[in-house]
DNA sequence: ATATAAATGCAAATAATTTGCATTCGTATT
DNA sequence: AATACGAATGCAAATTATTTGCATTTATAT
């Protein structure tokens, strides 16, 4: 994606445009995988120059403004992902983390007989669906 | 639960029984929710004496032996939940946290045409599926 | 009773993430 | 175009969750 097309999604969401913001956002934005704060580090170009605090307060930015989402894919490391139009979930290989989109999901229906059972909640605003499993190499 | 069931528990799976290790599996297995270490250690007796490293030590070997299930709930700290017979999933509070079970789930039909379109993955062995949302309380 | 492997505690090391503060930069407004 | 203000950035240090090394104790099979 061009430069341009992500300083108008910044602009778009009231985040202040900076070469840094963008080229964060841009690696997010052209990765179909969500990415942790090492993948993206080792993702920007190597003349960036970027330093970690900035890629964690952007993404901070990012997550707020709802244009990123967050993921707790791996224990004890935060994942994200740009939130694109089309929905969708991971089907993640629990040997060697690969991971693979999927679009069906029964979360809508779910939700609402779950509502309608539920003691104590009022409403049901979104929902987390990971599938695990192994992939062709892993399962050699 | 009874000491000696929780004993119980620990034979069975083939898992040394300490003191210590009872006290901390009784802590999950009585607790109706995902407990993080720092939880655990707040719920153990008081003269209990067990060291940080005990109880983490201790998930692991309970995450092993399959009778205690990890869950990545909260951004940055693992929670662990003692598996009993029923299964279930959770919805979460985005706000207080607050945890409510439910079990309805679609997941093996989900699995079966997600492994059917799968390009890369040959098994599905598990999954994660999670709502979020407002409760009562903090819904006001 | 005892040998052996596993469990435990303490201290220190890691790893991910956050915070404080000084400096620089983007942008709305003269 | 100049400027002022708040936001963005970097560096260092602090925090938080978790892990590792090593010496000591303990559970359990023999």
């Amino acid at each position: 994606m061009k430069t341009i097309q992500i300083e108008t999604i910044l602009r778009d969401n009231k985040l202040k445009v900076t070469p840094k913001r963008t080229l964060i956002l841009g690696t997010l934005v052209s990765s179909k995988l969500p990415l942790s704060v090492a993948d993206i580090l080792v993702r920007l170009p190597q003349n960036a120059d970027i330093d970690t605090v900035t890629v964690y307060r952007n993404l901070e930015a990012f997550v707020s403004a709802d244009i990123v989402k967050e993921y707790a894919i791996k224990k004890g490391m935060t994942h994200y992902e740009y939130k694109s139009g089309h929905s969708h979930h991971h089907l993640v290989c629990t040997n060697c983390n690969r991971i693979e989109d999927f679009t069906i999901c029964a979360a809508q229906d779910i939700s609402k007989k779950v509502l309608n059972q539920s003691k104590c909640f009022t409403s049901i605003t979104s929902h987390n669906f990971e599938l695990f499993g192994l992939c062709k190499i892993c399962s050699k």
